[in-house]
DNA sequence: GTCTATATCCAGATAGAC
DNA sequence: GTCTATCTGGATATAGAC
């Protein structure tokens, strides 16, 4: 079993991927000036320099991340566009999603919240910045289509659609900023009450049916 | 005129404050981490030696003004309580005053925006992250009352009003966050489509009321 | 109170052996 | 591909002169 070129490729990948799934949880946590190229090489288990053999920098790894954060979480919006459920319940699937990804802290959840904090900070890679715009433009364009087709359907509240997907976009940076206050006695809101501030009907104390959990892979 | 112990104590405060503006700004727009105490010193116009003897550290300084910044915001809400308007109108009032503050990228702003900030990270000193639970409890708790009244006399829509307080916090984070993003093609939403989510009126199209813009000085 | 100078440490990134 | 050793710069914080 000799390597060969292709061989010697997916290893290549697989310890790329070792290092942004390593550098994702800490930038998640951290931030990007306080998480340290050593912390990230302990945890992914190389050393130090071999991170630098993998990428050029720090900030090239930040920035790959946030990229590959956006396009995730693009694509399942797209995913998401096309679902064969009212556009209702797909907003209510959008919201559940992320909800429940953040309450697992798994990497979806670290994704959103990276993208949260490149947001907040204007000290970013450009790159990064760049990256953030056009995911964030493009996101609000597809929610504002799954709007639109929901007050077409009477199933959604009237309203400037590109401006109802900004609430909608705004309401889950919000989230995943309060993922990071621990111990939070004043848990997040639930999607029933979320979705329902995008609703038609008259707003109802509780409403008869549960979080829809269907097979999307959100971001 | 001899310096008496109040006139060194009134240039002693004066200086703090200095610093402590100085470094709000940077907080908010680089964070904890990627903010120097030699760019504060720069910024406030003196040695970086001189802020050691004001400060006890960088941790210090940003504590202090996330204490501040929470405080400020409590004791803001508190005054909307008070106030002889409508309770839905102190919701917009609120909505209002949160985005025009933000628009405004003075220190109003700066305060939320290092809030947030704060909030997404998870190393920040952990003083600041007290205060951060806290402020938010309290912030929260002081929105609750109002939708309760506002509930009580028919013009907030039902629903538990703890969990509406925190739709409405996390909205404000969601605003903060996206201030950071430049250039932004698509706007953040209008307070009059962000307090109509709280409403119980058919929402429309457009509503007739402008702005209110009371004199509320918001935190 | 204010500055300059500096001790001390640590980070990002590179070089080169294996 | 991987590591160890190291260069180099810069950051926090302190010491001590004025």
């Amino acid at each position: 079993m000799g390597r060969n070129p292709e061989g010697n490729q997916r290893i290549r990948d697989q310890r790329r991927r070792l290092v942004l799934s390593a550098a994702l949880k800490l930038f998640a946590d951290r931030g990007l000036a306080a998480t340290r190229i050593s912390d990230i090489a302990w945890a992914a288990g190389i050393s130090d320099g071999l991170v630098y053999h993998y990428f050029d920098s720090k900030d090239a790894i930040f920035v790959e991340l946030v990229r590959s954060a956006l396009a995730a979480m693009v694509a399942s919006a797209h995913a998401l566009e096309n679902l064969a459920v009212s556009p209702r319940d797909r907003l209510k699937l959008a919201l559940g999603g992320v909800r429940r990804d953040l309450a697992r802290r798994g990497d979806a959840a670290n994704a959103l919240v990276l993208v949260a904090s490149a947001a907040v900070s204007a000290n970013v890679p450009a790159d990064a910045l760049q990256a953030l715009e056009d995911g964030q433009l493009e996101l609000q364009a597809s929610i504002a289509r799954i709007v639109e087709a929901g007050q077409a359907d009477g199933s959604v509240r009237p309203g400037e659609p590109a401006e109802l997907a900004s609430v909608f976009w705004t309401l889950i940076l919000g989230l995943a900023v309060r993922r990071g206050i621990r111990s939070d006695n004043a848990p997040a809101p639930s999607a029933e009450l979320l979705v329902s501030l995008f609703g038609v009907d008259p707003p109802a104390l509780t409403r008869g049916d549960r979080t829809l959990d269907a097979g999307t892979r959100s971001y």
